[in-house]
RNA sequence: GCCCCCAUCGUCUAGGGGACCAGGACGUGGCCCUUUCAAGGCCAAGACGGGAGUUCGAAUCUCCCUGGGGGCACCA
């Protein structure tokens, strides 16, 4: 029997069981622009595991890549994960024993060990130019094989005296490859991956340009920052049995190791990606950044919830938890091998869950800069009114505009006249309505919803009218709008001044 | 093209050989509540991709096919 990891799903039914080494995983963003949602997913489950098994969780920022290196985009990320309750206990701004946490600073410990794989024959000095590097992988492709087609491996002096020449100097370093056998990688979640050696290449450790790629770094960073269980997007699996590889080489315990699945396009086609995520059917534009999200209205506890309900199940029939419920639960065997495209709807729902069960001060504080954002001045004790008129009402903070709008409008245009008319009635019933209401209205005691009510609904018998009738025509006379939150409250908010003179209004345009 | 991963309602999922004529959630439709819209309550439609095995018994294990996804950079 192979060896059984406690969290895989085709060998084992061991479920929760602790790791038999300190749990320390890293969340290693890339500083290439704002930070995907799936990539927030991965961070989360790692932190999930980390905060579960009380590891360690650790940001280390891939910054390698200079030629897309965006270093606003780190800012996007910490500000983002902390927006999310997503705490790192080393890495930027934290510190930590292990540090540098930015790569971008650790590039001599990653040409130390380049070189010490070159002087131990393990990798070599490879000249090609990338034209001819271009052209080799088209060629390679026509045959059916991948990649570099190992020209610079086995060099002789000679040659390798003429090519350095011919370069200045200028070479990448590459990692050799076992030619024969197969690489075998124990993913956590799916168990024994095997490759044929024959289909890893030898992939590029250091670029010409002195910076170490992703698969030296990550290499070295895991093992000296003493990285226990790697967890990364699907889309690592086929450089796994490479990094095994380099592992063995170094002669380095490789962490253990899973894949989580990756998201796809709502229409079903490729990974979740900004340029084809496309609309949803009611025609609204996907988000796929966290800053999208965030600017779209969604909580950051909702967001949270969706995305441990994507790929991952809480396993009580349960679709809304708490992050600390989720710690508390969280187990890798739980997650859903495969990929899940993109449910938006069900973000929608939940962020409405959320919305609903919030307390109202804190609602407010959130929506009083999204109606400011909308041009309107705010005056913070109508807001607190408002709130419970309009928190069962939105999905997403901004819905409360068109929601909760009519309370904070300066201007007001009486209705049309086929708006205030109701079915069944004509200008005089509905004159009738008004001044009715108005008289009413006028000699009440108090404003409130409760005595408005009481004051108002005898005139629905009175006058021999159906409930719609009477209070729809006070409804688009009060606010100009066919569907407003429950009309006592309504009008309790807008307040006596206002409501008198707005049926008086109405009264007007049905002379 | 080659390699690898995955496969249950439209979508997210439960399911670990008998507890499954497959459970929950979103969405959809209907009804109730109701002054409109929500929220809430109730009900309904809706899935094991196909084929071979193994077994007394398969959504569950095996194989093949099909479908989907990922990878094949001096990017991560």
């Amino acid at each position: 029997m192979p060896h059984l990891s406690p969290y895989c799903h085709k060998e084992c039914h061991t479920v929760t069981e602790k790791p038999d080494v300190p749990v320390r995983v890293r969340f290693a963003p890339s500083p290439t622009g704002p930070i995907h949602i799936g990539g927030i997913r991965t961070a989360l489950f790692t932190w999930l595991f980390a905060r579960h098994h009380g590891g360690v969780f650790i940001l280390r920022i891939e910054d390698t890549d200079r030629k897309r290196y965006d270093p606003g985009s780190i800012e996007l990320i910490t500000e983002g994960l902390r927006w999310l309750g997503i705490d790192w206990d080393e890495g930027p701004e934290v510190g930590g024993e292990y540090g540098p946490y930015f790569q971008s600073e650790r590039t001599a410990l990653y040409r130390q060990w380049a070189n010490w794989l070159l002087d131990r024959n393990l990798a070599y000095r490879c000249y090609c130019t990338p034209e001819r590097l271009q052209q080799v992988r088209e060629e390679q492709r026509a045959k059916g094989l991948t990649g570099y087609d190992r020209h610079c491996r086995n060099l002789t002096p000679a040659e390798r005296a003429r090519l350095e020449a011919e370069t200045g100097g200028q070479y990448v370093i590459r990692f050799k490859m076992p030619l024969e056998g197969s690489t075998t990688v124990h993913d956590m979640l799916r168990g024994d991956i095997t490759f044929d050696n024959t289909q890893l290449q030898d992939l590029v450790l250091l670029k010409s340009d002195g910076y170490p790629t992703y698969h030296l770094t990550n290499v070295v960073d895991d093992h000296f920052m003493q990285i226990s269980h790697i967890m990364r997007a699907e889309e690592w699996i086929s450089t796994a049995p490479i990094h095994k590889n380099m592992y063995d080489a170094f002669g380095w315990q490789m962490p253990k190791i899973a894949h989580l699945p990756v998201i796809l396009n709502p229409s079903g086609k490729g990974k979740l990606s900004k340029r084809s995520a496309g609309f949803t059917d009611g025609g609204r534009k996907v988000p796929v950044l966290l800053h999208e999200f965030r600017e779209a209205g969604y909580l950051p506890e909702a967001i949270v919830n969706f995305l441990t309900n994507i790929g991952w199940s809480f396993g009580d029939d349960r679709e809304v938890f708490s992050v600390d419920e989720t710690i508390a639960r969280f187990d890798l065997s739980r997650v859903n091998l495969a990929s899940s495209i993109f449910p938006l709807e069900k973000l929608d729902w939940l962020n409405g869950v959320y919305i609903r069960e919030m307390d109202p001060d804190r609602l407010a504080g959130l929506l009083k800069p999204v109606f400011e954002d909308a041009g309107y001045v705010v005056d913070d004790d109508r807001l607190r009114q408002v709130i419970p008129l309009v928190q069962a009402r939105i999905k997403t903070l901004p819905d409360v505009v068109d929601k909760g709008g009519l309370f904070f409008r300066a201007d007001f245009t009486p209705p049309p006249l086929d708006a205030l008319i109701q079915k069944q009635m004509d200008a005089a019933s509905t004159r009738t309505v008004l001044q009715r209401a108005l008289e009413t209205l006028d000699a009440l005691p108090d404003f409130d919803a409760e005595t408005l009510e009481g004051a108002l609904r005898p005139l629905v018998a009175e006058l021999g009218l159906k409930p719609g009738q009477v209070f729809g025509t006070l409804r688009e006379a009060t606010t100009a709008e066919p569907v407003t939150p429950p009309l006592f409250d309504t009008m309790a908010v807008l307040g006596r001044e206002t409501v008198l003179a707005r049926i008086r209004q109405a009264v007007d345009v049905l002379c």
